[in-house]
DNA sequence: AAATGAAATGTTATAAACTAACATTTTCCG
DNA sequence: CGGAAAATGTTAGTTTATAACATTTCATTT
């Protein structure tokens, strides 16, 4: 049922971030309710970190963060909440940055494809059919059956690409 | 000028395999000959012991074998010498795992998708156009530049999935 | 063959990313 | 309230990766 959606795919630097935070948070309340997931304050707190921007974070990022709240946190903290956030689909590990990044669209199929601008560091995450149907049709050549999939892409967003010229 | 290629998938576990690394060593030669490049003793090695299997190998596994080897080598060692291998396309990084797996196809462009059993542990590279195309498109409905992918796939290989049931 | 400069490798030390294991606290529910 | 389960705290460790500098090897010119 997955349909070919952007979300906040880099949005202008002056987009309104609070409100995407808080749109964020609206949606992590709702979809740990509606599962029954207990969204503590902590886990909460570095949902909220994850998203302070569209950029990935790394866990020792937030840790430092947490710490500088005020807040005693050694590493596993972090990682048992990011853990958790996972596996809601409230966000993303990017692979191959060892970081993390909020997730827009926590109740579709987490089918997406990352999109990473090396010039400004901001992600865009989307759902592409003709994405997932490309790794179908490989996997179909070798009999593979998929369970999981990483797709990352590093380039040039839109906006840096026409800075650059 | 990609098209769609299989290599060396999921090979049966009782394919060859000398002769599988004499083609990829011949293959290496040939390749850094080419292109001038220095396959050293060291490099070389590192290649084989990249190419004992079909599976992932972390940079310390081959820093173990180095070691059992006789060779004195500390970890710069081992990540120099994958450097220089991933540059000439000789061997892949897979991201999700944090490990080098050998490389099929160095001459042609480096869009390929990795499909991971998770049974077995085997990897096998696939070259799809419908990937590729599907990731452009993706990166086209956003304006995004394309300068390297990755595209890494977990479940099931044939024989696993019929060993299974 | 020696001189030289660049490339490759050796070596030491440390940084960064992640997890195991057990203690304590909090929350849920009967 | 009391007990079990879930979450978090805490300590200590492992795994993965790189910075920085020393030494060696190699290719070329002389």
């Amino acid at each position: 049922m997955s349909r070919n959606t952007i979300s906040t795919a880099f949005p202008s630097p002056r987009h309104d971030h609070d409100a995407c935070v808080d749109a964020a948070l609206a949606q992590a309340e709702q979809v740990c309710s509606e599962r029954g997931l207990r969204l503590t304050p902590l886990r909460r707190r570095v949902f909220e970190l994850v998203w302070q921007s569209h950029q990935p974070v790394t866990a020792y990022a937030l840790l430092e963060q947490l710490v500088r709240d005020g807040h005693r946190a050694q590493a596993p903290t972090v990682y048992r909440s990011l853990e958790f956030l996972l596996e809601c689909g409230l966000v993303h590990r990017v692979e191959s940055l060892n970081a993390f990044v909020g997730c827009n669209q926590p109740r579709r199929g987490h089918d997406v494809g990352i999109f990473i601008c090396r010039a400004c560091g901001d992600v865009a995450e989307i759902s592409d059919t003709a994405i997932s149907s490309g790794i179908e049709r490989g996997a179909g050549r070798i009999g593979f059956t998929v369970e999981s999939r990483v797709v990352e892409v590093s380039g040039t967003c839109r906006a840096c690409g026409e800075a650059g010229r």
